[in-house]
DNA sequence: GATCTTGTTCGGTATCACCAAACGGGGTTA
DNA sequence: TAACCCCGTTTGGTGATACCGAACAAGATC
């Protein structure tokens, strides 16, 4: 008899599920890699073990390791380089959205970025760095919280309001910066503005002195597949500029729809 | 007694090794992706295995589905584009050179990459496209012949003869497009001339109607760290245009290697 | 509305994933 | 230079489990 019988285990292969916290573990050992005796205490099992899985995705090319002997560190390996290209090149989005994107940036002078919808959240799958110093590095595939970002705001405000309830109640409405909207007639107030100007603002609503300004790209048939967006450090930015980017990024994303054969 | 014992099977963890095989097929699969009883016919096991494993993948963002029932199809999760962005940004090497990747491009109007070397290949961990109409889509962490790249042999240049020999008994001098160099001591002279004059050509050496002419990266200990290249039609290019865009792509890869302390 | 195709569920068994402990080789320190 | 220590690698045994075949169910197609 099982301790606890939830069916959290019901087809579910458990030593992939080892390999995973594996890969995990090493996507957060940074710079240069982890030992195999860290690993092993990073994800709670035996060396032996963590070494037989180590093999297993080294001849496949899903880690790569340096040194030997004893110096032998393992980190993340370039198939998932390969994989994670043809993920983000699948929607097809991406190849008619990046030049524009990189227009976009010379354009505003800032960073953006290209996101989907993903299971409700919204999830970057390519990027455009700005001239700037300041390097705000949002990596590309992390989930973020609709409510709480500019792209993800776009995103909804295309939907339906039971559609937006019942994102919403998945994700729920946790408060991550300064001014995150943790009330839900608030936030259908702000994507109701967003859909009448034609662009959502993030005013510090995910991270502390950072805002973002963000429009949806519709397809052939009006949905929305995904959203494009700026970000800057709010010092850097006059209020009064931020209308006048909502309506550069508007432009850009009605330039995409129109590309994708949408009106 | 197992029918032929060699030792191929050590340290293998057979059920992430066939999770791996539906990976690679999901990756082939396309962009509407493939249903259950595809996966399985494609990597050859029960259906209720690549269930199985499918179900797990899923739980972990690896794999995502959509439709349900007999109409539902499984393809590549966005975990691969996470992971991805942060293989190809570990190196460092690619926040550095991105930049300048992008001026490059605007520069000379083509299509540029940055690779690094992995096991003796050279794999490209960024890329940024040119304006042109062509798409020479070169998908990122692909492993390419380092003998019949410009990108290859600009790796190859900064090395000594015993340890370029010591690359090419690995990975061979096969053939793939009409010029491919597939002699040694043509190869070694074509070495030398590109350590001379600081560029590599490729002139239809990996695919017929494609010039691409690369220039090495170094780090601040003088080692290569990789290898920036431009990629053009032929016809589109004029002779006496390879020497001109040789000196500028190399003019890009010294700048990113003095950002990086070389010198 | 009948039928076919295909995703999902279930149970048994041979396989194998996991662990503990031993081995061996660099790196480090005295 | 030599002894120690630490850590990656190897091995063998066993209890858990990954795999398969077959049955079930739910849309799609005509």
């Amino acid at each position: 008899m099982t301790p606890n019988s939830d069916n959290a285990d019901k087809y579910r292969v458990k030593s992939l599920d080892h390999a995973i916290d594996v890969v995990e573990a090493l996507a957060d050992g940074g710079r240069d890699g982890l030992a195999v005796t860290e690993v092993a205490t990073a994800v709670g099992m035996s060396k032996s073990s963590a070494y037989s899985i180590l093999q297993t995705l080294l001849r496949r090319g899903f880690v790569a390791s340096q040194g030997s002997g004893p110096t032998r560190r393992y980190r993340l390996g370039l198939s998932f380089a390969y994989l994670g290209d043809r993920v983000t090149s699948q929607t097809g989005l991406r190849e008619v959205a990046m030049p524009y994107l990189e227009e976009l940036t010379r354009a505003a002078g800032l960073t953006s970025r290209l996101a989907i919808f993903d299971e409700g959240y919204a999830v970057a799958i390519g990027r455009v760095d700005g001239p700037g110093t300041i390097r705000i590095a949002p990596f590309l595939g992390r989930r973020e919280l609709p409510h709480a970002t500019a792209i993800g705001k776009a995103m909804l405000a295309t939907l339906g309001d039971d559609e937006i309830h019942r994102i919403i109640k998945s994700t729920g409405l946790p408060a991550r910066g300064p001014n995150t909207i943790v009330d839900v007639d608030t936030l259908l107030r702000d994507l109701r503005r967003t859909a009448e100007r034609g662009y959502a603002v993030d005013d510090e609503e995910d991270t502390a002195g950072v805002v973002c300004i963000g429009a949806s790209v519709l397809d052939r048939t009006g949905t929305c597949v995904g959203a494009i967006s700026v970000t800057a450090l709010k010092h850097e930015m006059r209020a009064d500029a931020v209308a006048e980017i909502g309506v550069l990024v508007r432009r850009y994303a009605d330039t995409i729809t129109a590309e994708l054969g949408g009106r």
